[in-house]
DNA sequence: CGCTTCATTGACGACGTTCAAGACATGTGG
DNA sequence: CCACATGTCTTGAACGTCGTCAATGAAGCG
């Protein structure tokens, strides 16, 4: 949306918007002056595979704005989304020369890169990137085994409302708990039933009921308006209200 | 089994048998030197919780022969787990006070521990370690997504499958690939449906059908004969025959 | 305007859950 | 040695959630 070509960043890191959670979030200004010197901005397109599973991975990169997506595809076709990527999360594993999953573009989206070999040597001579990766993949494993809850045990109405909560908690600042949310889905029917383990049209339907249920608010079918946040929490399950995750 | 209790270890990490699989890995003489001051072993019996899910974490440590299972309980009940922690895996987040998830011992297991304060100073001091912990935690991420795509796509069918040629892996050398395979259940019928997200009935009824279909048999309930692995292989849906995962 | 993509809704059926009974193995005490 | 209890596993029958197949609607675009 904003941020729809790489010229609008600044190559000024202290000005970067995911400066402080990204894998550099930890980085003094001598190291964040050596990661500017290296790093690239690439463009990807609502749509565009950004990488394809099983091929070269010649670069590693953090997501600057957009949403990207992490697939997996068995032969027959059936789909899983196995990673949902935001503003500052990292794509790419040292140490492995291809790519385990697809990663797909869902909305227009912002990289800032790094060759995969430069990026290696950094990580060994600056100790503030690998425990910021170390932190970050540890908080992307709690949240994967989160969502092998959400697979595993809830219904269709929770997996849905599970979904709608992250969505609404992220970004949101967690001040204004009570008050009602408003955001757009960045992904189709389809994106969100490969995420809950689902099909399109299960999502469809639950949508409409949580909806019907006042639950939330459809205006237009990709602006949802959250009214009251833990009810939706409850709905998804999670009645445990306070908590949120990260 | 094997193993009961900790005095059966000797004190020397180089004896010891998760040495080039475990968090020191990498570690050389020095380092190991270090660690061997600093570690002791602890005993848990089968069925014995050995961490509380939100109580706190005063040691971290790894798995060094048995098996344990880390799983998230909801509200209501319904429990799914999160992990299967083998000889080798590692229990704990360092930066982290409280545990996230209950860690319950499936079989008598021993484990090697150290206080977490300290390990965490070996971390910042130790870059071998520091880098094994990361490379450990993206294989438990990727283990992880793999198994989003059997929870949220896969038939129980073969999600019983799944679960036998990880089992049936695990452990063997992929020398001979195309032995016969025996092995010991680890888990009971409950934990493989808390595994699998299914319920213990269903977990049963399709393990029979395996048998009756002549993918596998069971002579004892707990113990399994894999003739064919590769037919195992495909019955998980898993067909591309050769690559094992990690 | 037709074409494509995305979403909604209905009818029907399959797969897995739920509820229930019983089998089997192990251990305890009379 | 048997009676009885307990934990684990198996099997059956009925039900319900969600998937499948299909038709229709809504929105964007050349």
């Amino acid at each position: 949306m904003r941020y729809n070509n790489a010229s609008k960043f600044s190559p000024d890191c202290s000005d970067c918007p995911i400066r402080h959670r990204a894998v550099c979030a930890r980085c003094d200004a001598d190291e964040l002056d050596h990661l500017e010197r290296n790093k690239y901005y690439r463009n990807f397109q609502a749509g565009q595979t950004i990488v394809w599973a099983d091929d070269r991975m010649e670069f590693v990169g953090s997501v600057v704005s957009g949403v990207a997506t992490l697939t997996q595809t068995m032969e027959d076709g059936r789909t899983q989304m196995v990673g949902l990527l935001l503003p500052s999360d990292f794509i790419g594993r040292p140490d492995r020369s291809t790519a385990a999953y697809d990663v797909v573009a869902t909305t227009d989206i912002v990289m800032c890169c790094f060759r995969k070999k430069p990026f290696e040597k950094m990580i060994e001579n600056t100790p503030h990137i690998a425990h910021r990766l170390l932190e970050m993949t540890l908080d992307e494993l709690d949240a994967a085994r989160e969502w092998m809850l959400v697979l595993g045990r809830k219904t269709a109405r929770e997996k849905i409302a599970s979904l709608l909560v992250i969505l609404a908690r992220r970004g949101k600042l967690p001040e204004d708990v009570n008050a009602p949310v408003v955001f757009d889905l960045p992904l189709t029917r389809e994106a969100m039933a490969d995420y809950l383990g689902l099909t399109l049209e299960t999502v469809s339907r639950q949508i409409s009921a949580l909806n019907k249920d006042g639950i939330i608010e459809l205006k237009i079918k990709r602006n949802v308006t959250v009214p009251d946040i833990y009810r939706l929490t409850q709905e998804a399950g999670d009645d445990s209200d306070g908590g949120y995750l990260n």
